[in-house]
Formats: structure tokens, sequence, C-alpha cells
DNA sequence: GATACAATGCAACTGAGTTGCAATTGATTT
DNA sequence: AAATCAATTGCAACTCAGTTGCATTGTATC
């Protein structure tokens, strides 16, 4: 039964928890970025600690497994991190609901060319607004 | 004398005090954007109260005379908001030193097609990374 | 199964940002 | 210039996300 989740902490040479094991669940079945908060109550049956929560998504954030994004009221929020393969990495946050997705952007959109001599740019982020499919007009 | 800021005040229907003069004078004179922390070091020769300091932030970002920027290590960052005939707006994150920096970009710079359907595209925003000209390799 | 070390849970803490309220200051009127 | 009233400021106490230290529990390995 359900060895994608051993598989992945394997493979990041990561001991296989019950925690950890809820919480890759929890986000892979997830279509939007979620907070601790949101995490904590998707998992409220398990009761588990608040910290052991923090810790677990950090390890998962510094193996690469999750990626994390600041959002506008200063929280986190964790998603499983794009295919390598994917060169780009856009963000989508809806105006209405708030929820934010990710979306692998075929290879380097657009290099910009900032109007000021002497920043080299190495990468680039992408910041999109608009209205999720749910909170369509 | 420096009647720029005042002008500034009286323009968005505020009140002249020292303490918003002071803030917009450094903002102004700052070529990156400043978080609370750095914005109270800056002006230590007022002791102002950190409260004080917030809420003029908060007005001033309501009135549109300043924008806030999330970053990385879940603060907020203030920079004087770009002349409005610019139509895009972008963050460059040096990433030795930390600092950001606003530019705007001319014009929309490309939008983006979204590889899933359903997701209306209203605005977006767009973070640089790379080094500034102070941290030029 | 015993061992060693990593993961967990708990309590206390940190630090950015907020709220309520009294004291002060700025703009306006006389 | 003095009075007035609302807006601004300063202080204390608070909230809440996230962290740290340490004792306990669980996992992988032999």
């Amino acid at each position: 039964m359900e060895s994608k989740y051993i598989d992945i902490l394997h493979a990041h040479d990561l001991k296989v928890t019950s925690v950890r094991i809820h919480v890759l669940q929890v986000l892979m079945n997830s279509a939007s970025a979620m907070s601790h908060q949101a995490l904590t109550a998707a998992l409220s049956d398990e009761n588990l600690d608040k910290v052991t929560l923090y810790r677990t998504l950090s390890v998962f954030t510094e193996k690469g497994i999750l990626h994390k994004i600041p959002t506008e009221d200063r929280n986190w929020l964790y998603a499983m991190s794009p295919d390598l393969d994917a060169s780009g990495h856009a963000h989508f946050v809806c105006d209405v609901c708030e929820k934010v997705f990710c979306f692998p952007v075929p290879h380097v959109v657009n290099p910009v060319a900032l109007p000021t001599p002497g920043f080299q740019v190495k990468t680039q982020e992408i910041l999109l607004h608009g209205h999720c499919p749910t909170c369509h007009e």
C-alpha cells in the first residue's frame, strides 16, 4: 500500500514516521499551497504538536521536497516542489479566496531588461494575481 | 526649505508632523526598500515610538505613498510607490546583501500563458534575484 | 531484541506587529 | 493669538507565528 510517501522519504534520507507520511499525504493531495494553520486543521485527527509540524515542514523544505512562499499576511505557505525539469516556477494568487497555486513555467519567460545598470539578474520569480477556477467570475 | 515632503502629505490629506516628514525623508533618500527595524535605526535620533512608526507606515501604505513588500524572513519592507505612469513594477533582491530594490517595468513584460485552464490572470508581479551594483562580482 | 540516534512533545521564550487609552499636537475658527 | 476639536503620538499590555531547550519516544541497524 501507499509506498509513494515512503519512497519520497527514503529518497531524501529521512526516517519514515507517521507525522511525515501524513504531512506528505495532505500536501500532495492539495491543489493549493497550505499554511501551518491549514495543515494543523487538516491533520487535527493526529493531534500532533505544532513544533513537530514546524520542524517537519522545515526539514522537508531543506531537503527540497517542499518550497515555502511568503504571503501578504506574513505567514508561510508550503507546497510540493515543482518538478526539476521545469525551468521556471510561477505562483498564482487568487484575489478572491487568496489561495496560492504553483505552476511550472516553460523555460525562462522573459529576461527583464532593467533600466538601471549594474544589476545582474540571475533568476526570476513570477507572481500572478487573478481569479482561480473556483472563484471564476 | 524642503517643502517636498509637506507637499506629499498635503496631497494625500495628511497632517504635517515631524514623524511623517522624517519617515518620508529617509525613505525618499534610500535606494533600497527598508524594514521597520531599519527605519527605527535610521530615525534613532528622533527616538519615536515603534507603534507610531508602524502606524505611519500603515497610513502611508493605505494612501499609496508607500508600498510594502513581504520578505523571506517574514518582515515587511517599505519603499516609495513607483510613479503611476509606469505600468509595471519589479522587485530586485540582491542575493548577497539581501537588499530589495524597486524598478518600473515598461508595460506588461509578458503575459504568461498558464498550462492549466480556468485561471484568469489580472496582474503580474516580477521578482528578480541576482547581484546589486554594490555586491557586483 | 538491544542499541544508538533521530524525531517528537512539552514548556517557555522571541520578536514583529496590534489594540486600547490617555496625553499631545496640528489645523481651523474666532 | 487663544480656543477648539479631531487627528496623531506614546505607553502598556497583548496577540500570534515561529523558535529553542530538554526530556521522552520511536525508528533503523546490528
